[in-house]
Formats: structure tokens, sequence, C-alpha cells
RNA sequence: GCGGUCGUAGCUCAGUGGAUAGAGCACGGGUCUUCGGAACCCGGGGUCGCGGGUUCGAAUCCUGCCGACCGCGCCA
């Protein structure tokens, strides 16, 4: 299963009984071994000769030189020879038997090759998306969503069982702002795309509350002749009443319409309020408003995530009774804990002490001098806040996980500290131990910030949209014999391939700016160029019916070799990008192999090669590159068509 | 003020202790009677924010500055 081990294993063993002859008594050192800068240096590389250096008391040129001397590879398959190269060992592969042995695993494995499966499969609950159901899901939360998915993806590969899901934001201020204002409207049913005609609500409401606010404001200013204070309200004005432009283009009717009925309310704000308040009380007429108005969303999302293929086990709704209980538990423990101070008549949890209790700057690897704010628990007037139900949440979805990993913004990061924290207190530091938030940075319009409240932002469907428009013309000049239905069909797994590659393969704490021109690139370094690398390998399969027996051992060519390494690196790509959830490391190896491929496939003619056995072993490299890639894009979530 | 994250080519980004720091875009030049050019090859372009330290070896680890963003609510 691991070609790159079983050389590694050979590697070793030459190493020992070379060290062994060469500096008896001397034992080897642990090393990593690397790849060598270019492939003609060989396939695998040890810088062991640095560390003897000091117990041998000599260079580590001199001493690469000797083990390489001592070396005796008559015994070994793989390794046909060493050599000492500025202080290191490079060992150079017998391609013959290393080809023949990755070629042949990664055809016997097919769809498994390279998911090498984990020692201790868990229970791993991810929790990703979990957007307020009050606006479209835009670029910002595509991040969030194709990430969290691409990482249940890798853990279920590893074997692990994953619980992917949504927790439902249905408790704030701005779903009663919602529906509140769909309520106004006489509770419509929604025209065209529902998320988007919410969001339109939902932004509505809030511009024309902000313009009522500014223009009394302004006027009061006139009147009193605050200069100063008229200016800023102009300023503010201004910036609402372009977002009022936007929302009018959008839907003209919404924005109309609660323009003219919400101004003749007296306090709209308290009967926002109100509304919030009847739905945590759990009054009936509301619960189905408020619920009604969220699965609009809900569904859209759904609808949305499906076409990029990203689903969810379970979707809570943060209004649930349970929480509440839950949460007034969790109260009393940490009550009992004595780490819960009074102030003013809020409870707080001091964080800092508790931290220091349990030791858990150095248990969680933060920095010694790192203090944590306190955490308010309850409010003055009694009523608890968000926090209890998180940490009552929390614990909830340890009962159904062993391992939990939040996938959620940056900004959080405080937030996410104090509730593991705070699980710490009342006797749970293990969930604080296996809890995991998988930040993210934002991803940034050029010149203009998101934002839901003006209902500013780019949708996630416009770019699915354009994505697949796109694709769709380039698909057209070049299978024009297809059905109208399979060219929208590949153009479908390009389209969403471009736009997951383009999230997938920066870091997650970089902050990016979303730019049309890069997502919709299908030049090398995207999802399109891996995707077209494959469907070459699929063409030039579909051609041959393979008979003749290869010979590898005339894969003599570098660019051959290359390729056989670079394949036999597949397995242990995959374990490093699950160990350290970095689904990143495998964009870049998919990309890195699909240019290997085409910088082959340019100069080694498969069908036309020099001899029949020397084809077959070509095309057995070519179906091991249309397994490996195929693989890769699929953990990843993307689909590889067999022709574009 | 305190804390966190980020700073690598003109632009967007890889590179989390190893050899000469790599891709794409953009720019300049080439390949093609093709196993599908969404391709391949060559080229220019870098004091890895700045300074110190650890190490045989630092873009990478530690530390001090500088800059950008985000947190530090009796909001959710």
């Amino acid at each position: 299963m691991n070609p790159l081990a079983q050389l590694r294993e050979e590697c070793q063993k030459l190493l020992e009984e070379s060290l062994e002859k060469a500096y008896p008594e001397t034992e080897l050192p642990q090393a990593k071994y690397s790849e060598p800068p270019n492939p003609e240096m060989g396939a695998l590389s040890s810088p062991v000769c640095f560390q003897l250096a000091r117990p041998l008391r000599q260079s580590p040129v001199k001493i690469a030189q000797t083990l390489a001397k001592n070396i005796d590879t008559s015994s070994s398959t793989l390794i046909v020879s060493v050599e000492a190269v500025n202080g290191y060992l490079n060992f150079h592969t017998d391609i013959g038997n290393y080809a023949s042995l990755v070629l042949k695993t990664v055809r016997a494995k097919d769809k498994e090759y390279g998911f090498l499966k984990s020692a201790n499969p868990e229970k791993v609950m991810v929790e990703h998306t979990s957007a307020n159901p009050i606006s479209p899901l835009h670029i910002g939360n595509a991040r969030n969503s194709i990430l969290g998915d691409s990482l249940a993806r890798l853990l279920d590969k590893r074997g692990h069982d994953v619980i992917r899901h949504f927790l439902v934001n249905d408790m704030g201020r701005q779903v009663a702002m919602t529906t509140y204002g769909w309520k106004l409207l006489g509770k419509p049913e929604p025209v065209g795309t529902a998320e988007l005609w919410i969001g339109t609500i939902y932004a509505s409401v809030n511009v024309i509350n902000e313009i009522q606010r500014y223009t009394k404001d302004l006027r009061e200013a006139e009147k009193e002749g605050w200069v100063y204070e008229a200016q800023e309200a102009q300023e503010e004005l201004e910036k609402f009443n372009i977002a009022a432009d936007g929302l009018r283009k959008r839907y003209a009717d919404i924005y109309e319409k609660l323009s003219e009925i919400i101004p003749g309310i007296e306090d709209p704000t308290a009967e926002i309020v109100a509304l919030n308040t009847a739905y945590e009380n759990n009054d009936p007429t509301t619960v189905n408003e408020v619920r009604q108005q969220v699965k609009y969303c809900l569904d859209g999302f759904e609808k949305s995530l499906g076409d990029l293929d990203i689903s969810f086990d379970s979707f809570d709704y943060e209004s649930d009774l349970v929480w509440r209980q839950a949460a007034e538990e969790v109260l009393e423990a940490l009550k009992k804990s004595g780490y819960v101070i009074k102030d003013q008549g809020a409870q707080i949890l001091d964080c800092d002490w508790v931290a220091r209790d349990f030791k858990l700057k150095e248990r969680w690897g933060l920095h010694p001098k790192h203090e944590i704010p306190r955490l308010v628990l309850v409010r003055g007037d009694g009523t608890t806040l968000y926090t209890l139900r998180d940490m009552a949440y929390s614990i909830w979805k340890f009962s159904h996980a062993e391992r939990v990993i939040n996938v959620i913004g940056q900004e959080q990061t405080l937030a996410q500290l104090q509730l593991r924290i705070a699980l710490a207190a009342i006797d749970k530091i293990e969930m604080g131990d296996n809890q995991r938030h998988y930040a993210y940075e934002f991803v940034n319009l050029p010149g203009i910030k998101m934002s839901g409240r003006l209902g500013r932002y780019v949708t996630l469907n416009e770019v699915l949209e354009r994505a697949v428009a796109l694709a769709y013309g380039e698909v057209e000049k070049r299978t024009s014999e297809l059905s109208d239905e399979e060219k929208q069909n590949i153009a479908e797994m390009v389209g969403y391939g471009a736009v997951k590659y383009t999230l997938i393969s920066v870091d997650p704490m970089k902050q990016v700016t979303f730019d049309w021109e890069k997502a919709l690139n299908f030049e090398t370094n995207s999802a399109p160029f891996i995707q077209y690398s494959h469907a070459r390998t699929c063409n030039i399969l579909k051609r041959v019916d393979e008979t003749t027996e290869a010979d590898y051992s005339q894969l003599t060519h570098i660019k051959e070799r290359d390729l056989v390494n670079l394949l036999a690196r597949f397995p242990e790509t995959f374990v490093d990008a699950v160990e350290e959830l970095q689904p990143a490391d495998l964009t870049a190896y998919a990309n890195n192999l699909a240019d290997k491929f085409n910088s082959f496939y340019a100069t080694q003619n498969v069908l036309k090669a020099e001899t029949p056995e020397l084809m077959a072993a070509r095309l057995a490299i070519v179906d091991a590159v249309r397994i490996t890639l195929r693989n890769a894009l699929d953990v990843l979530g993307i689909k590889a068509p067999e022709r574009m």
C-alpha cells in the first residue's frame, strides 16, 4: 500500500549496515528522509551525516563518503546505488523493480490507493458553515463550507466515523428582524432565490431603520446648529442610501413596501425585541413564523451546497429547549467549581485563574504571558448569555463524538478558547483537549467590505453560475458532439471544481481578496488543469488494449522516474494532510502530479513508444497517474470527468 | 494598552529545520502535419518586512521592533 515506506526501510537497512561496518559502536540517529532537490539526484535522500558530524568529530562530507563506500546494495532489490553529495546520502532506485512495485500497487489498490487507514479510528464531529439563516451564502461562508467539507472527507477516508453538523443560529436579533419584515409584507412566498429574497428583507428592514434614525439625527443637529454632528449624520445617510439603491434594484417591491410601512410604526425596534422574546418564550404562533422564514433560507443553503456535493448529517436549532435546560446545569456546575466571581450582580468566570490551576497554557501551547480575559456568564439582571448555551452545546457534541472540529471564523478565537477553559473548570478538561477551533480568515471584495446588514455580498450562487457558464463555453469548443446535458454535466464538474480549488488551495489563515479572474482561472494551478490532465490520461487509455507484458526497466527517462517517485508519495501526503488538517497539501500534490504528467506527455509519446514493452510500461504510468489524480481530487470533493 | 494572525517576485500565492527559495498571472521569446494547445519549453524579475539569537544548517524555531487585519461586550 505504501511503496515509499518500503523504499525507506531498505535505505534504513543499508545505512545501518554501513554504519556498523564503518563506525562500529555508533548509533544511527533518527533522521527524516527527504526528497532531493531534483530527480536526477535520486529518489530519496538522507541528511543523517550532519547529525553524525559531532559524535564522530568528522565533517559531514567525509562521513557521507565513508558511508557511501561501505554500502553494499547487492542485498537490496529497490536500491541500486548510493551517492555522497555535499554531505547528503542520495539513494538511487532500480527503476525496473521500483516502478514495478509502485505502479502495480497503485493499480491494484485503485480507488483506495493512498488512503491509509488510521490505527485509531474515532468518531469525529465536524461543525461547519452554520451561517445565520437570514442572508444567502456568500463567498466568505463558502470558504467555511468548502474547508469544512474537505476536512470531513479527509477524515472519512482516513477511516474515521465523521458526523457533519450545522448549527442553526435562530435566536438572534437578526432573525427576529427578518421575520418581522416578512410579517409586515404579509408573509408572502419567496420570489426567485429564497435566501436572496430573505436577505433583501433583512437588509431592507435594517437599512430603513438606520435611515430613519440618521434622518432624525440630522434634523436635530441642523436645528441646534451642530455642524460636526450634522455632517456625520449626512455621511451615514449617504452610505445607507447607496445600500437602499442596491436593495431596490434587487427586489424593488420589498424595499418600497417596507419603506412605506415602517416609518408609520412608532417603535419598530421595540416590536422586533418583543418578537424575539416571544420566540424565546416559545410562543406557538411566533415559533411557526420564525421557523418558516428560517426554513426558506436553510432550504436554499442545502441546495447551493448540494450543488457542490456538500451535505450535513444533522441540523440543530439553537432555540431548542434542551439547551436552555442544559445551560442551567452547566451554570450550576461552574458555580460549584469555585471559579465564578460576582461583580455587580453579574456572574463571571475567571478564565485566567482556571488556566493557571489546570496548567492549561502549557497543556494547550499558549504563551505563558497570554492573559485570558474573564467571561460573563450571567447578566446583572439574572439572564444568561450565549456562552452558557454554547458550552451545553459543546458537551452535547461529545455525547455523539470523541473529537470535535469547529470550523469558525478567526474572530472567534478568544471565545473558543474561553469555551474550552470553561469546560476544563467543570472537570471536562478532555473536552477542551479534543475540541479544535479550525479558524479561517475573511474573504474580502476588492475595494469594499461585504456586509449582510447592507445586503452587500458576492453570493455563492453567483460565483457558481458564472464558473459553470464559463466552463460550459470551454467544453462546447471541444466536445461539440456531446449532448447538451452531457456538456452541462461536465461544465458543472469543472466550474464547481474551480471554485473549490481556489478556496482550498490557500492557507485558511490568510485573508484573501476575492478575484473573479483567479476564481475562474482554468490554467495551470487550478482544478480544471488537473481535471484536464486526468482527461488526457483517460483519452490515451481508451485507445489501447494493453496486451504486451510491461518492461519497467525501460523507463529510463528522468521524467518517467520523476512520475514514479511522485506517485509513491501520495499515501504519505494524504496522511500528513489529514493529521495536520491541511487539505491544501493535496491541492498542491495534485497540481504537481498533473504538471509532471503534462511535462512527460509532451516528450514521451506513449502510443508511439519505441518498443511494445516500453509502451506497456508507460501505459502503466498513465493509468497510475489517472488513478492518483482522481483519488486526490475525490478526497477534496472535486470530480474528475473522463473528458472535458 | 494587552492578546492573536498575517508580512516571500510587479500581482495572487506554495514552501511549518536541510542542498541553487518555487508555481500561476502579467511580461519577452520559442514548440505544433499532436496520444486533445485548458498543453509544453526557455528567459527576465527576490536584501523571504527589519534587527538580534539558537543551530553543522533558518523563509521556517526564539526574541525585539515596524506595518496590516482581527479580538479584548452584562451582543449572538
